[in-house]
Parts: C-alpha cells; sequence; structure tokens
RNA sequence: GGGCUCGUAGCCUAGUGGAUAAGGCAGCAGCCUUCUAAGCUGCAGAUCGGGGGUUCGAAUCCCUCCGGGCCCA
C-alpha cells in the first residue's frame, strides 16, 4: 500500500521529536504545484522548538532523510516543501489501481458496522418533484460511500401513504374521478392521482366543505371501512407503479420499504411509555404533548386522538434501529426538518434509550424556485419524471449532432445516461447545507464543470484503450515490460495526474466523514481537468512502444478512478459518447 | 419575537487558520490532415455582505450589524 503523505509525516515528527498526530494536522498540499506535493509550514512548531519557522523549516530540509517515493526537499522561507518523484511512484500508484479496479478507493472504516440509510420518502398522493432529485442523488450517493468505507448499508425508503393528503386525493377521485383510470388516459400512476389531489385544493378553495368531508373519509380509513381501504389500496399501488418508473429511470436503489400506514397504529405503548416516564404530559383538552425543552414542545396525539407525523416516527425509529441492529441511522431529509428531528431524537434520549445517538439527520438545503418554496398544492413545482425528459430530449439533441446515424435503441441510452448525469452532478456538486435556486433553463448545461463532462472525459480515455494495440510477442513478460515502462513516466503532466489518482482514497473518507458528495465531485472535476490536459499534451498512441505501454496503464488507471468516482456519485458511465 | 442556516467576480460554486483566493457559466482571442472540440490554451473580471476583535498569519475563529432562506411562536 502506497501512503506517501502517512510515510512523509512519520518521518518528519521522528525527527523533529513531535507527536505524529501533530505534525499530521499541519502537512498540507500546497495550493501551487511549485511549492511541491506535501509542505510543512512551521509557524506554529516555532514556539514548542523555541526556534524561528525559517531556521526550523531550513534545517529540516538538511537533516531529514526523505521516506521512499520523494525526491527533494527545500525551504521557503518558514515552509518546508517535499517534492515526489513521480519515477518511484508510478509503478506504486498505477499497479495498486490495476490491481483493485473497482475496488479501488476502497477502506475498512466501517467494518462491523451496519447502517441505514432512508432517503427520497414520497407521499403518495402526487408524483415526485425536483427536491427529491435532490434527496434522491445524496441519499444514493451517501450509501454508496458508506459502502466504499467498509460499512454494510441498507437503504431504505418510506412511504408516507396515510393521512389526510392521502384523502383529500381519494376524495377528489371520488367524486369527480368518472371511474377514469391512469390506463384509460394514459398518465402514470402518479400523476393521475396528483391530479385529483391538486384538483381537491383547487375546489376547496370556494366549497370548504369538502376539508370536512376529506377528514370524514379519513376517519373511515382508520376504522377500516372496507370500500375506503380498498379504494386507497387501489390509489396507493398507481402511485408506486409511478415512482417505481422514475426511481428506475433515475438510478435510485432501496433495499427496504416502510409504509407509515403500517406503523400510524402501534403507537399506544410508546405514549404509554413516554406518559409513564414524565416525558409526555396529557393537557386540559387531553392532547398529548413532549416537553423537550430547550426544544420546543412537540404534540405528539391530537385530543382526537388522530396520530400525527411524529408519533410514527417514534415507533418506526425503535422499529429500525431494534429489529435491523443499527450502529448508524440516518435520515436525509431536508433542512426544514432540522428542528423536527433534534426533537425526535431528544424524545428517545429522554425516554433512555442509549441508542439515540445513533441517529443522524443528514440534513440538505431546500430546492426553491424563483417563485419560491415548491408547493405541489399550489402546482408551483417542477416534476422530477418530466424534469428528467426535458433534460434527456435535450442530451438527444446534443448526441445527433455529433452522430447523425445513431441507432434509436442506443440513442435513448445514452441520452437518459446523459441527463441523469447532468441532473445528479448539479445537485450534487453543490455543499448539502446550501440551498439551491433552480432556474430550470440555467440549471442544466452538458459543459463546463458537469457531469456529461465526467462522463465525456471518461469515454475518451476508454476510447485510447479499445484502440490500443496489443503488447508485442517480444514483450513476454508483460508484468516486467510495465514496471520498466512506468519508469519512463517523468513528464509534468503525467507526475500530476499520477499524484492525483492517488489522492482518491482521501478524498472518499473525507466525503463520508463529512457527509458531503461534493467533495467527490470537485475531485472529479480536477482529476479529469488534469487528465485532459495530459491528453491534449501528450500522445499514448503514437508515442514510441515503451512510452505507449506506461501511458496506456496510466490511461486505464484514470479511467478506473474516474469510474469508481462516478458509482460513488450514483451516475451511470458511457464506454462511448 | 426566538432558533437554525447561508452570504466569495455579472451569474453558479470551491476553498473553513497558512504562500499570489480556485473552477465553471456568460464575454473576448486562439486551437480539429494526430488517441472523441460535451475538449484544450490564453485574456478580462473579487474592497471574500459591512464594521470591530483574536493571531506571526483570517474568506476561514469570536463579537456585532445588514441581507436571503427555513422552522417555531
Amino acid at each position: 500500500m502506497i501512503d506517501l503523505r502517512k510515510m512523509l509525516v512519520e518521518s518528519i515528527a521522528k525527527e523533529l521529536g513531535l507527536d505524529v498526530e501533530k505534525i499530521n494536522s499541519l502537512v498540507e498540499v500546497p495550493k501551487k504545484k511549485e511549492f511541491g506535493d506535501y509542505s510543512l509550514p512551521c509557524f506554529v512548531i516555532s514556539k514548542e522548538l523555541n526556534k524561528k519557522a525559517s531556521e526550523i523549516a531550513s534545517d529540516l530540509v538538511k537533516t531529514l532523510s526523505l521516506p521512499k517515493g520523494f525526491s527533494k526537499a527545500i525551504a521557503v522561507g518558514p515552509y518546508a516543501n517535499f517534492y515526489i518523484d513521480q519515477r518511484q511512484i508510478a509503478g506504486l500508484v498505477i499497479n495498486k489501481i490495476l490491481r483493485e479496479r473497482k475496488k479501488y478507493g476502497q477502506n475498512k472504516i466501517g467494518a462491523g458496522k451496519r447502517v441505514m440509510v432512508e432517503y427520497s420518502q414520497p407521499n403518495t398522493n402526487k408524483p415526485m418533484h425536483i427536491g427529491h432529485l435532490r434527496n434522491d442523488s445524496i441519499g444514493l450517493s451517501i450509501s454508496r460511500l458508506f459502502g466504499f468505507c467498509g460499512y454494510e448499508v441498507i437503504k431504505a425508503n418510506l412511504f408516507n401513504d396515510r393521512g389526510i393528503h392521502i384523502c383529500q386525493a381519494m376524495l377528489a377521485y371520488k367524486l369527480w374521478g368518472k371511474k377514469e383510470t391512469p390506463k384509460s388516459t394514459s398518465l402514470s400512476g402518479d400523476k393521475f392521482v396528483g391530479k385529483y389531489y391538486v384538483m381537491f385544493h383547487q375546489k376547496a378553495k370556494d366549497n370548504p366543505k369538502l376539508n370536512e368531508m376529506a377528514r370524514e373519509l379519513l376517519k373511515k380509513w382508520e376504522n377500516k371501512d372496507k370500500k375506503t381501504i380498498a379504494l386507497w389500496k387501489k390509489m396507493r399501488s398507481w402511485v408506486l407503479s409511478g415512482f417505481e418508473k422514475t426511481y428506475k429511470k433515475f438510478g435510485s436503489e432501496f433495499d427496504v420499504y416502510f409504509f407509515e400506514s403500517d406503523f400510524y397504529d402501534k403507537v399506544e405503548s410508546i405514549i404509554k411509555e413516554g406518559l409513564d416516564k414524565g416525558v409526555f404530559v396529557k393537557d386540559a383538552n387531553g392532547t398529548i404533548i413532549a416537553k423537550l425543552a430547550p426544544l420546543p414542545d412537540k404534540v405528539i396525539l391530537r385530543e382526537d386522538g388522530t396520530s400525527i407525523y411524529i408519533s410514527n416516527d417514534l415507533v418506526l425509529t425503535k422499529h429500525k434501529i431494534e429489529r435491523y441492529k443499527l450502529d448508524l441511522n440516518v435520515f436525509v431529509v431536508a433542512s426544514e426538518q432540522r428542528e423536527y428531528f433534534r426533537q425526535l431524537f431528544r424524545i428517545f434520549e429522554l425516554l433512555g434509550y442509549e441508542w439515540h445517538k445513533k441517529n443522524e439527520h443528514l440534513s440538505y438545503g431546500l430546492v426553491l424556485l424563483p417563485e419560491g418554496k415548491l408547493k405541489s398544492r399550489e402546482g408551483i413545482v417542477i416534476d422530477a419524471e418530466d424534469f428528467i425528459e426535458v433534460v434527456k430530449e435535450l442530451a438527444k439533441k446534443e448526441l445527433l449532432k455529433r452522430y447523425e446515424k445513431l441507432g434509436k435503441k442506443e440513442l435513448e441510452k445514452r441520452a437518459l445516461a446523459i441527463a441523469v448525469a447532468a441532473i445528479k452532478f448539479s445537485m450534487l456538486k453543490i455543499e448539502p447545507n446550501k440551498d439551491i435556486m433552480f432556474e430550470p433553463e440555467k440549471s442544466i448545461s452538458f459543459e463546463g464543470n458537469t457531469g456529461p463532462y465526467l462522463q465525456y472525459t471518461y469515454a475518451r480515455a476508454k476510447s485510447i484503450i479499445r484502440k490500443a494495440p496489443k503488447y508485442r510477442k517480444s514483450c513476454t513478460n508483460k508484468k516486467n515490460c510495465l514496471e520498466a515502462a512506468l519508469r519512463g513516466l517523468s513528464d509534468e503532466y503525467e507526475k500530476e495526474l499520477i499524484v492525483k489518482l492517488d489522492a482518491f482514497e482521501d478524498v472518499i473518507k473525507k466525503a463520508m466523514y463529512e457527509r458531503k458528495p461534493n467533495i467527490v465531485c470537485n475531485y472529479l472535476i480536477e482529476l479529469c481537468e488534469t487528465f485532459n490536459a495530459f491528453y491534449h499534451k501528450l500522445p499514448v498512441l503514437n508515442a514510441d512502444s515503451k512510452m505507449r505501454i506506461a501511458r496506456l496503464a496510466l490511461v486505464k488507471a484514470t479511467s478506473i478512478t474516474i469510474r469508481n468516482g462516478l458509482y460513488l456519485l450514483g451516475i451511470p458511465v458511457l464506454e462511448e459518447m
């Protein structure tokens, strides 16, 4: 295993007689490459060693015996800069990548630990919107990051399939549906149902009685009225089949599915527990409230006994952690629910569950439209499926510009892959904490810092590999030939690429620890920029035979790393583009 | 009113204690008889929201004010 940084840090620590961790926290990668590959700023240790920073730096570079893989050390003022010798590291880095292939970048940080990542969580009364696309992008990516770090990952989805909003759509269908079905209207099931949900709210504006009727329908549902349940099941299955199509297109995957309707009527025991332990109190009206100071109090159960969302989550969360024996329970949910999750976790803490610490709200900013927050019931919303289709059409146009005679099947396949890449990358490259102002025309591009740019770079690399000739017969031992050839990599462009490839493992750890897929995005952009610069500057296939072998290996290593990085983002690769 | 969060070129973002603040879009000028031009090279563009403080050193930490977003009341 190659870990240049670790070796360097250890030898510096030994030389200076300081703590390894201390040195590790100080060593950095300089912004400018002329300052080397690693650098130690000596300001901080100046006091400890009672010596001027510039002296420490200049003495250090004189006395330190450089670890393997480094060529020189130079002091620049108070900085000690260290330079990697690519002749020595090229073989180590490239061979490692070619050996590990799909596993390159993995580590064992989470070995033996099980994490559940719950994401997407749509309501089953309307289609998903672009907010879900951000959620799904982050959810899948963070799942894969955990997986790459050795965790056992369970990807979970929770369908919010009960409550007043569901009954509103049902009521509208009962009143005005005229026996239409998704099939008879050739609408996908989720859109079909969503149409009635919007219709309900339009009509309810002038007819408040409809709200009363929806509440009655909810009561019937809770009393398990046969006809009501049958209608609910039918409409829910329509919606779910629509979701399935969207998930398939977008690449969202789940291992387990939870339905709110399976838990809402199992809240009694935890409510009793809360009352017994004095965490919940019943007020004069009969409403049950959790006292969570310094957080605001939270209503758990209404006076009429109807369940509200958090009571379901109390049951489901307990179920998840105990049933699946989780070490970590992650909820990928937008930032508007921050306080809600604090309250939820605080309840478990007050109830005395040791495992309350295992819960984590992975919060991300809202997707806002220029008009403001997305509002499904008012139709201020961009439909997820429609949006994917619009972007796919744009991708088709681009493809046809380049390849007029592309077969229809291939065209569809590539266009979808490009559309998904463009959308996911635009959602993932922004730090999760930030809100996204979404402007449909501006937000999607195929050029510059985009998903398709990464796909393109990958396809370009693969194209070289496809065209490369086989090893000559004269080269009897492939491994020896490669070893010898790699020592010939000496150009600055090659070196930069090798150093970048070597950084992949650290990037994954950082992205996982910080729960930030955008770190992977930034890395991949930099990697592809470095590769493209190399590509334009140095020939691969037209280099002399020894150099061709070496550069070809470098191109292969790059393509593996890009592919693994895109996998972590949930972005499909294309062998040709 | 309280809490959380964000503020970096015209626009979108990266950088969260170190060297001359890094990319992309939009703009301008170049590069396809060589491995995919969804690419590459160059130019231009930033009082890092304002003010104060801590530090040898602040976009980054602290205080305060201003502005946007979200949640609670």
